[in-house]
DNA sequence: TTGCTAAGTAAGTATTTTATGAATTAATGT
DNA sequence: ACATTAATTCATAAAATACTTACTTAGCAA
């Protein structure tokens, strides 16, 4: 009759743990992704090394021999996810279009670029409550944002020439719209659905909104001033 | 010659630390106010109970006291700061305005509110960081978006029936868009400005922010449609 | 005055969590 | 085969942190 009250505790322990075998970079490419999921999904303070390397199935110890602490690895991860973004920015070849069609590519770029990363957008929130910390250390981020507002004052002023743009804004202005239109749902989801009863998050929702971004941007730089009705 | 080792490693220790002063109103909103502080600085796997009571100068039980553990008190925060919002938004009056002047004042409105309350900002950011976790448990909260989407509403569609207004925006998507630019470079104004190296949380550029952010909503909805050079 | 209630204090404990020292074992070159 | 290196494991230290137990005392009503 008696259960061993053991038995109950301890029910997925492997009988015979088999060794993991030797790859130091499948295994500290493993850590790296683990880490960006835990990061983004609970916070720097909220993360746990020990769900990091659960999750990879490894040993605790293993993070310290190749990362040296939480904090570095944090840094790790910040440095690998921003790398990407530039580079894709790279590809736009905004100048080729005219500037109407190279405005709505930017904001369908950009739109889905945030859309289809939800972990760089947390990692940037998470990023944000510690003050940008950790972000002002690397290096892979300062690298050529500048490119891109030239790019953006360049659509403008050539807009503004053929007389298709009625309004001159400033680039980095209009690219921080573009960004806040692409996403500000997405950072506060949440709260928003919680608020207005509508889910923000849902695929149909995100369609609608990214309908609305478009249209927005170019009928605000299309428009003609204010004239008397 | 020798000098006392303990001394430098409490410096501050008052000789004779007198009792508080017994006033549970004052201290319960002193906790508050002190967990408002550390939450939205912190979130809330950063935020220190220890840090929270310090600051208040009261003994830590008096928190457990008070408000049971640190989410129970983490809730009552977020109670808190949402209640002022929505009281604010009443006294707005849009209907009595005409429709450029409403949908002016919405946008500077909302601008003024993010930009005036950063406590707000940052809750929210931690909130949704915990997925809305509390938020949704919240009573205060749910409380009447609606007459303010609705008013939104009237203001468009009056616009529309005016002819000041060429375009139809859906008004949630167009309050969504007005939070949006209000607030986004306030949420991410630590990455922004370590990858485009400008302050985005200076004074000067906030103020340009909002003529900004109220000229391209004015001019998006006053836009002709894009009509050929 | 007396005695009760609750505000406040002192001093913890239990637990979680990050981090390490040292042993072990696999892979690799000679 | 052997030695060397480094990848991995084991066991546990060390610190932080949320929360409690047990107690003291101020304020107040009868």
């Amino acid at each position: 009759m008696s259960v061993p009250v053991e038995e109950s505790r301890m029910p997925h322990t492997a009988p015979k743990k088999q060794p993991r075998s030797r790859d130091p970079e499948r295994t500290k490419a493993q850590l790296t992704e683990s880490a960006l999921r835990e990061f983004a999904d609970h916070g720097f303070h909220g993360a746990r090394v020990d769900r990091i390397t659960r999750a990879v199935g490894c040993n605790p110890r293993l993070l310290y021999h190749y990362f040296g602490s939480k904090e570095k690895l944090y840094v790790s991860v910040i440095e690998h996810i921003f790398a990407d973004i530039r580079a894709q920015e790279r590809d736009l070849q905004l100048a080729r279009l005219d500037p109407l069609s190279a405005m709505r590519r930017l904001v369908e770029f950009t739109y889905d670029f945030f859309d289809g990363n939800p972990l760089f957008v947390k990692m940037t929130r998470n990023e944000n409550l510690l003050e940008g910390k950790f972000i002002v250390q690397t290096q892979a981020v300062r690298t050529s944002s500048q490119p891109l507002i030239d790019a953006i004052s360049g659509i403008i002023a050539r807009g503004r020439a053929e007389g298709v743009f009625r309004h001159e804004y400033d680039a980095l202005q209009i690219y921080i719209t573009i960004v806040a239109l692409s996403a500000h749902h997405l950072n506060n989801g949440h709260t928003l659905t919680a608020i207005f009863g509508v889910d923000l998050l849902s695929p149909e929702w995100r369609q609608e909104r990214r309908a609305h971004s478009i249209e927005l941007v170019l009928n605000a730089l299309t428009s003609s001033k204010s004239d008397p009705v």
